[in-house]
Parts: structure tokens; sequence; C-alpha cells
DNA sequence: TGCACATTTGCAATCGGTTTCATTAATTCA
DNA sequence: TGAATTAATGAAACCGATTGCAAATGTGCA
């Protein structure tokens, strides 16, 4: 791909005319394991140097039986907690000589079902696959179909779980997250308190809740439904809810968000009805984007040591990849990260 | 790349032996173009369906001229402005039949350089890059070094500028984004109005730090040194700017934000110093990503109609790649979303 | 010095497509 | 119906790397 002055691209061949070489000698230095006699690698060396050439990736992938790429689909990297997760996994890729291929589908289930085939072709050796159809209980049939024709070829690691198809799940310990944030409330004093956003058919979400309402119970204290407001993962299902909950007589005195995105709508819709958070009501949430520290007030949440979760999924993908044995399910355990947000019950 | 029952991968010379004809009618029946008849396509064709055959991408991109891929190159896909413009690129590329690779050069220049070369390597058609050393007045050299090489051989998109490279440029009319928020601010009767975040050695930020100097003077208003603060395109620094302006006698009575993470701590030191938002003083800002939805107030933004930028950019990127004849210079018009965070001077 | 053995090296096949070119089959039209 | 023309097809070269295998060269030791 390197050019030479008359704007050619240059190749092996190219390099190994000039040196006297065969192009598998070039080869092999370029791959660095083979035995060259020091003399010749020098002076390939030099040429490589000299017109910084750097080997097709194209062909380089296709006589290679590893492609060193592997692929991550996500539902929508504009949303900061997957292009959190992203630049972590890439990192971490990278850091073993892995490339690491982008697609997003942005919601749309045949958009997925394409870019599962899209990254097959490019010959990914496993798929990260965060968020969209892994997390829904009921899975799209479609969806399912092309994953099980996809994993009988290719790894694929996930953070959610697809029905009847094998995978490699690298979690976040939702009970754990659950946990933390619902003690923290409760030894602030709050007993009333209500869960914000998300859809019970998504896995991670149904866990949260079931978890929620183990400890109420154990605390002795009653799980009431109407605490309990199913709505989307962004800022409007924050802002629903607290009308409904704040239309209650029990009007809950905390507040757990699904999202960084729910909790701004929440305080939002707070703060428009004149409540003040924390002093009258508590708000947290899950995911510890940057959004929780640009908010007024900074958001009590749940972080996920992304650089961890980004590892473990990387490495996961590519020991899987070369065959290695791993546990089919792995976890990172969450933290709680306490700001302004939240505060004792008065 | 698909795989049969064995789970052997497939290809074309695989459909062409069950198919009875030869590798190259397969191939026909792939691109489509060339004649075949069609019993024989009709065939190949119910093949190709049966194994949800895919031709391997690698090798189409090393047998054709054209690898049909456009690089992107970008400071930070976690920054929304940046993966905003992403999504839309990508979106625009797909439409015409091109894919897009994402490289983050995370600020760090030789990461930069390093991806310049990757990009190559994949035998991308274009590179599109948008944030890090094209948008500093004095780049690093190792850097314009490599894009000099680069540019030799396939054309950069950028926002920016890089001295002494011919690229193509495609980028945000600058000067009518300050005139649409220095006016709005003007007319809402403000005068003292400071510049938070941003460096002057940065090209936009330098164009809107002129644009903004010419028209308080051509309204008779004095440009006060003291109202720009100068400082990074982060929360911190708009933090830090109210410190200093909010401490002076002349204190301004609006602040444009460089952007909405700036605002989000142009704010917030707003309100802890006591004064409301935009009672006392207004704030606006340039980019208008969700974040400025997300505070409150909702912010005063400078939209920049991403999807028409990304498609500014894509179809710029893959026309020039064909060899089009383009004017090297094409500008995306900015508009105001007045929402909360201005109001009248009181 | 000569022989056995270890290193280097290049040839040629391979990865999985596309495309040119020559050949064959199908049409068209007088 | 047969010659001229056009459409369909396959063989083979090519894209730019890697790698198995055999040949060539180098080394060690008796």
């Amino acid at each position: 791909m390197a050019k030479n002055n008359d704007n050619k691209t240059i190749t092996i061949y190219d390099i190994a005319k000039e040196a006297g070489v065969s192009p598998s000698t070039v080869s092999r230095v370029l791959t660095n394991n083979a035995n060259v006699r020091p003399e010749k690698r020098e002076r390939v060396q030099a040429l490589i140097e000299k017109y910084n050439f750097r080997p097709n990736a194209l062909a380089k992938g296709l006589s290679d039986t590893r492609s060193r790429v592997i692929g991550v689909l996500m539902a929508d990297i504009r949303n900061p907690f997957y292009s959190t997760v992203y630049v972590a996994c890439e990192d971490a890729a990278l850091a073993r000589g892995y490339r690491v291929i982008l697609c997003c589908s942005l919601g749309e289930i045949d958009r997925e079902v394409e870019q599962l085939d899209i990254l097959k072709q490019q010959s990914v050796e496993a798929i990260i696959q965060i968020g969209g159809s892994v997390d829904a209980v009921i899975t799209e049939s479609t969806y399912i179909k092309k994953a099980k024709e996809i994993t009988r070829q290719l790894p694929i690691i996930t953070s959610g779980k697809i029905d009847d198809v094998p995978c490699y799940r690298v979690g976040i310990d939702a009970r754990e997250a659950v946990r933390l944030l619902t003690e923290h409330l409760l030894d602030l004093g709050h007993e009333r308190i209500a869960l914000a956003g998300g859809r019970l058919d998504v896995i991670s979400t149904f866990e949260k809740y079931m978890t929620y309402c183990d400890i109420l119970k154990s605390r002795g204290i009653s799980v009431n439904k109407r605490y309990v407001f199913e709505g989307g993962y962004d800022y409007d299902a924050g802002y629903e809810s607290v009308k409904e909950f704040m239309a209650m007589k029990e009007k809950p005195t905390a507040i757990i968000a699904i999202n960084d995105f729910c909790a701004a709508g929440v305080i939002r819709r707070l703060v428009e009805e004149g409540y003040r958070v924390p002093e009258d009501v508590s708000v947290v949430s899950y995911d510890n984007t940057y959004i929780a520290n640009l908010l007024f007030p900074k958001i009590t949440s749940i972080d996920y040591d992304y650089d961890t979760l980004g590892k473990m999924l990387a490495d996961t993908a590519i020991d899987v990849a070369n065959g290695e044995n791993l546990p089919s399910f792995r976890s990172v355990t969450p933290h709680l990260v306490v700001r302004e947000s939240s505060g004792e019950r008065r």
C-alpha cells in the first residue's frame, strides 16, 4: 500500500526485487518469525523503511488462517455506555495485536441480522455483541436463526443471552449492582424506593427487578408494584415516571433510574414539580457514564469499570477464537459512586 | 464465508460445482452486471440462498480495484459530537454501497499518524478525518509528513485544514454559527458577552473568535479580552472560566461556551455561585448534542444538521475517490436552537 | 577434507474472489 | 438455411500476501 515516487502501490514483490531476494524472504522478514540471514534481513528492513511499506491487510487476511480481527456489534455507538465499552474493547484488542470492526444496529432487527453476516464476510474471528436482540427475553426469531447459524462458525461473546444459542457471556453482576444501590438508599433511611425506566422483557432489567424485590422483602418491606415504572431507557421514560410517582399519595422518597439518561429525565421532572434533589427525593442510576457528572446535582451511580469490562470482552473473544477453553460466563463487579443526588431521607 | 452442514466455509467454487457452472459464472451472478442465461442465474441464485452464501470481503477487496470502503478517523468516538457525525457518515456511505472503518486517535498524535497507515493498509478509497491534528493551526510535523505522504495516494476529507497538504474540506460555516449566537444574545439586550473554553490555535475556534470580534465591533461594542477564557473543550474549562468571569467588576451577562460539555461546567459553576440561568446570566453553546437537552436548563445551542454534514462528508469522499471533480470546500449551514438557557438581559 | 546435519532460500501453491480473452452457443436476418 | 453477428461461458491470470516443500548453502565434527 505504500507507494514510491511514481505513486504506484508497492508490494512485497517490489521490495523483493530491489533487495535482490525472493518475495518469500520479504514475507519472512515481515512476519518476523522465520529465520533469515541477518544481512538480508537488514537489507529488506531498510527498504521497508525507505518506502514506508505496509503489507496489504486484505491480502494478509486472505492468506492467513487468522484474520486477527474481531467484530463488535452494538446497539448505538452514540450512547455513551456503548461507546465507552467499545473504546475499552478496542484498546484491549489492540494490546493483543487484534483490530476491531464496529457495527451498529440502531435498534433495527433487520440491520442487526444483516450485520452478523457482514461481520462474517469480513472474516472476523469472533463477534462481541452488546445490546440489541441479545438483551431481549423473547428474541426475534429471524435473529435467533441467524445467530444459530453464525455460532456454528464463530463464537459470539455477549453481555446478554440468546435463547438456544451457545454463546460466551461476559456481563455485569446485575444482582450486586442492585444490591449496592438499594442498600445505599435503605441505609439512608429510604423505604419507598421506586424504579424508573427499563423494560422487564430485557434480561438485565428483569434481573435487577427481581433482586430489588428480594432485597426489599428481606428487609421486611413489601413491594409496591406502582413503584415500578416500565418504559424505555431514555430521558422521556424518567420524565414520565415521575409524573406517575408524584401523583401518588405515598410518594417514593428515592428513585432508581435504569440509566443516566433516564435519571436526567427524573430529575428534570422532579425539579419542575418543585421537589429538590436530594433533599426531597434521592435519585440514583446505573452506568455511571459521563452524564452522571454533568448533571446538577451530580448523580450517584453504579460504575462497571469499563476498562475491565472491555478487556474481559476482548480477551474472551480472542481466547475463544484461539480455541482456549473458557468458562462460558464471566462477570465484572460493579461499584457504587456516591455523588450529590442521594441523601438521607428527611 | 457461509458454511454448509459440515461447517466448512463455502466459496464460489463450491457453488459453481454444485450448480454445474464455472466460478466465473457465479461471480457474474454475484456482481450482477454481466450477462448470464436466466436459467443458470436462477440455479446459482438458489444455491446462494440455500447456503446463505456471502462472498469473502477480503478476497473481493483484493481483486477489485475498488474496495468500497472509506476510513473515518476521529478524535474520540465517546464524544457525542463525533459519534453523531460518525453515524451520519456511515448511513450516507451505506446508502451508496460503501462500508466505513472507524479509527480513534484519542488525542495521541502518534496514534493518529499510525491510524493513517492502518487505513491505507485496509485499502480504503478515502479518509475522512474530523478532529485531532487537522484542527490545529500548528500541526505536529510528524503528522504533516504522514498526511502529505498519504494524500499522494488517497484523498483526505476533513473539517479542518492541514498546512501544505491538499485535502478536501467539508466544514461548518463557523462565521454563521457565531453570528447566530452572538446576534441572538445582542437581540436579547446583552452586551457583555464572554467566550468560554476552546483554544485559539484550533482553527475553528480561532475563526469563531475573529467573527465574534467583528460582530461586536460592527455594533459599536469594544472587545474585552478578559471576556475570552481559553481552555479545553470540556466541563472543567467551562467551570474554571466562570470563576474568572464572575470575579470581575463588570461581569458578563451572557456566556458563549465552546460546546455543550463546556456549557455544563459553566452552568454548574454559575449555580454554585448563586446565579440563575438565564435570569442572571444567559448561557449558549455550539454543537447541540443531546447533552444540550439533558441539562437544566436546556441549552440554547447551534445545530449543524448532522445528517447533512455526514452525507456531505461521505458523498465528498466517495465522489472524490471516483475521480469526480469537486469544489475543495463545502460547508453546512448551522442554525440556532433556542431553549431555556438564554433570556433577556435584566 | 568429506560427510551428516542444520539453516537459508526460492518455487509454487494457496486464500477466494474478479476480469480479460478466446471459444462456443444462440440469434438475427437476408 | 446458412452466414454474420451477438450473447454466454469457461480457462487462466491476477490481486498481494503466506507457507509447505525441496533445493541450496552453511556449519560442525571426525
